[in-house]
DNA sequence: CTAATGACTCGAT
DNA sequence: AATCGAGCCATTA
């Protein structure tokens, strides 16, 4: 196994502070927007086998929970951002804004 | 090798 | 303003 996109969308969900979260369209534009705001989300899939990787926390760029019926239950994601402080309201992050961590910021290269 | 899909996003109608 | 389509790259069949 050599290091793949997914290993650098790892990274920087992993380092999503808690009670924070961000986009697919933020990740794919940190890494360069290599491959586009889809390869995140597919890498999230194989994050998903990782639980080290809080694919919960990311949502896309609505602030919508798109991949919560990928969670074991469709409930999981958003218990766990409720969890973290966050409300969500129709699977979608109110103060969504608010609690958006932008990797390209936070990191700022 | 070609074809199809995918947890997205933007542009055009 | 809302809806539809195309584009981006990687993985799987």
């Amino acid at each position: 196994m050599e290091k793949n996109f997914f290993q650098e969308v790892y990274e920087v969900v992993k380092l999503i502070p808690e009670g924070q979260v961000t986009t697919y369209g933020a990740i794919a534009q940190y890494l360069g927007t290599k491959g586009g705001a889809r390869m995140v989300g597919w890498a999230m899939n194989a994050a998903h086998t990782e639980k080290d990787v809080p694919a919960h926390r990311v949502v896309n760029r609505n602030g919508q929970l798109t991949g919560k019926h990928f969670f074991e239950t469709p409930e999981t994601m958003q218990n766990l951002l409720e969890n973290e402080g966050l409300k969500i309201v129709n699977d979608q992050i109110q103060d969504f804004q608010k609690h958006f961590w932008n990797p390209s910021e936070k990191l700022a290269l």
